[in-house]
Parts: structure tokens; C-alpha cells; sequence
DNA sequence: TCCCTAATGCGACGAATGTTGCGTTAAGAT
DNA sequence: ATCTTAACGCAACATTCGTCGCATTAGGGA
């Protein structure tokens, strides 16, 4: 099951055709951000033609989904400080962290998908992954006997993490990390 | 200073103009959704010529903030039910309603926030009105001796309703309404 | 090394989007 | 009733966006 497709060539020439590609994606959210973000612009610097560009990832929001997907992190766990408040407030830094990335890809990722549904699906599994895994948290939280049993873990992280999102997405606001440790605490007390 | 300028003719036809379109805003988001908002789109339904649309409302955008401004209600106040707990709840109901109404107009103006600069400034302008509005059911609760003095009323609306956007806007899930109201009680416990 | 063909480059095309100049209509002041 | 001109209608134009057919390049197996 190792076998790759015959009909396909992931080597070679494809393979750094994409790295360049999206590596002038980067460089351009950089620079101009989402707005500026155009196929054409993105061929342009990457020395790649516009064609090429439109054949392989169709859209703009093809384009962050694969760079979505290439900076994702199969391994990714959650993290075990030995207490509830302290996974939660290192879970919110990691989500503080994306989010005041300059640029931040997620921030990217999430303008685009309100234009088209493949990067608003991309956005949502991959939303799913991370907070499906990230309820290890609360389920260790209840083994250890810190919190009663039976306690919803979706409760518990949105709680944690939501206003962090609204703030820094939606409300387009500043937010210390202080507020973000704040957020973590006040969720891991909503449920003591 | 209650004249107008002079230079400027609001009654009449340009009045008659402005709600056809914005009327025809509002069914085609009804019908077909944000993606399918299309200046050309608009001004074939509302019957007004595609130059007229261009030049008054200039973006897609620009229709959904008239639309939001239109539609914005000067006097709201915040809901008054004699407890912390029960007027967060009210608030969160309301955030709830806007958000899952069909069509929801606060969607397609999120959705549009991310395209435009001014359609961003002029939802963040919206809420951050609403926001300071809402911030006297917290003074009221201190007021009461509900909850302690120097309690900043911006973290408990955050924590309130935070969790409705980032579920129904961000994460794109449903959300009953009882589980909104239980996180306008874990705000209100938050500072209990 | 040679061969097959997937992947890319290239140019041209059509459609959608946004702009401009000018004539026409009607709001509102006199 | 008359006049001025803001707002609108109209058509032509420019630009951007996305697609298609075909030639060229280069992976990777034989």
C-alpha cells in the first residue's frame, strides 16, 4: 500500500513547482495580504504560469487550503501540563500565536473560506481534527477526578477558546496574551 | 442645523432608487446566498441600471452595509430583566436569532467584512456600539451589589457570546438555543 | 539509453467585472 | 411655471478572470 499512483509524478519538477508556488503564496500574504491575493500575482512572482497555477489549485482558496494542509502537523497533540487550567491556558497560547501571525495563514484561511465551500470545508475538518483531539484535555481532567464526570468537552473548549477567535478575527481587535491566559482560567472554572 | 445640503437631493426618486435595490439585495441573498451577490444581479432584479448601482454602492460591500445601516435600530437598548444572569441570557438570544435568521443579513455582512475594507470598518464600528451598549448590564449587576466593582463588563459579554460566533459563524455548526443560553449562565457564574 | 506521457508553457479566446463620457430625467429652489 | 443641476440611463470601452487547444519539457519506467 506504499505504492504510489503510476499515472501520477509527485517528483521532481512538480514537486518543486508547488514548493515555489507556494512559497510566492506566503511571500505575498506577506507583504499585500488576503485582499491582494490573486492567481495572477501569486504565478507572477513565483516565476510559475498562470495556467499551470489554475490547473493544479483552481482557486485562491486552493491555494491556502494546500498551504493549510502542508504546515499541518499529523502528529499534533494537545498539551499535558498535569492540570486542567494549564492545558487550556497553553492551548490558548497556541491559538494566540496563530492568530497574531504576521502573516497568519489560519487568519487567511478562514477570509477565504467565505468565498468558496472547499476552503470552508478544509477550515472545518481541520477545526474538527484539532478540537476532537484536543478534548484529551478534558476527558484527563476528569480520570484525574478534577472535574465531574460527564462534563462535555466541547463546552469546555469553546468556552476557552471562542473569544480569543472573536476578538482577534471577527471584532478585529487587539488582545493581550493575559486576556488569553485569562479566557483558559475562567474556562477551567466554569466547570470546578 | 437641521437643513440639509443643498447639494445633495435624498427624497423623490433617489429614495425610491436606494430601497428597490436594497430590497432586491435582500431577496437575492434570500434566494441565492452571499455568493451569488452580484452587483449585476442586484441591479437586473431591482430593475435600476448597473452604472446607478456601481456608482452609489461602488462593492457589494458597500450594499450590505446600507442594508446593515438600514436596517439598524438606533434605539436599542440592552434587555433589562433584573439579573445579570437573565439579561445575558436575553442578549445571547438575540446574537442567536441574528445569527441563524434566513437569510441571516449579520452573516453576509461577516462574510463580506473580509473582502472590503469598509464593509470591516463598518461591522466592527456596529458592533463595538453594541458592545459598549451592552457593557450597562454589567454596571447595572455591580450596581445591584450582584457582582464585584472593577468587573470589566467587556470580558463577561465576550465570554457570553463569543461561543455563538465561533460555533455558528466560524465553525459553521448548528447550536441550539438552550446551549446558548447555558453559556450566557457560565458568564455570568464566571463572575459570580 | 530510449520512449511514453504527465506536467508545464504559451497564446488566444470568451465571459465577467468595473469604468467613462454623454445624453436624459426629474427633484427642488426660485 | 421655470430653471438649475443632481441623479439616473445608456452604450461603449478597459481590465481582470478563468478556460481551451496545442506545443514543449522532463519524470520515470522499460
Amino acid at each position: 500500500m506504499t505504492e504510489t499512483d503510476p499515472a501520477t509524478r509527485p517528483g521532481g519538477r512538480t514537486a518543486r513547482v508547488r514548493s515555489e508556488v507556494l512559497a510566492a503564496v506566503e511571500a505575498e500574504l506577506a507583504e499585500h495580504g488576503y485582499d491582494a491575493l490573486t492567481i495572477d500575482a501569486v504565478a507572477a512572482r513565483s516565476g510559475v504560469h498562470r495556467t499551470t497555477v489554475y490547473r493544479r489549485w483552481k482557486t485562491v482558496a486552493g491555494l491556502l487550503v494546500d498551504l493549510l494542509g502542508a504546515g499541518a502537523d499529523d502528529a499534533w497533540e494537545p498539551p499535558d501540563t498535569g492540570s486542567l487550567e494549564g492545558d487550556l491556558v497553553a492551548l490558548n497560547r497556541e491559538v494566540h500565536a496563530a492568530l497574531t501571525a504576521r502573516p497568519s495563514i489560519t487568519q487567511a484561511v478562514i477570509a477565504a473560506s467565505f468565498r468558496t465551500p472547499e476552503a470552508a470545508g478544509a477550515l472545518t475538518t481541520f477545526w474538527q481534527d484539532r478540537y476532537a483531539r484536543s478534548a484529551l484535555v478534558v476527558t484527563r481532567a476528569v480520570a484525574r477526578g478534577e472535574i465531574p464526570a460527564g462534563t462535555d468537552p466541547q463546552q469546555v473548549l469553546l468556552c476557552a477558546t471562542a473569544p480569543l477567535y472573536h476578538q482577534l478575527v471577527l471584532l478585529r481587535r487587539p488582545l493581550p496574551r493575559s486576556a488569553a491566559d485569562r479566557f483558559a482560567r475562567i474556562a477551567a472554572a466554569s466547570v470546578g
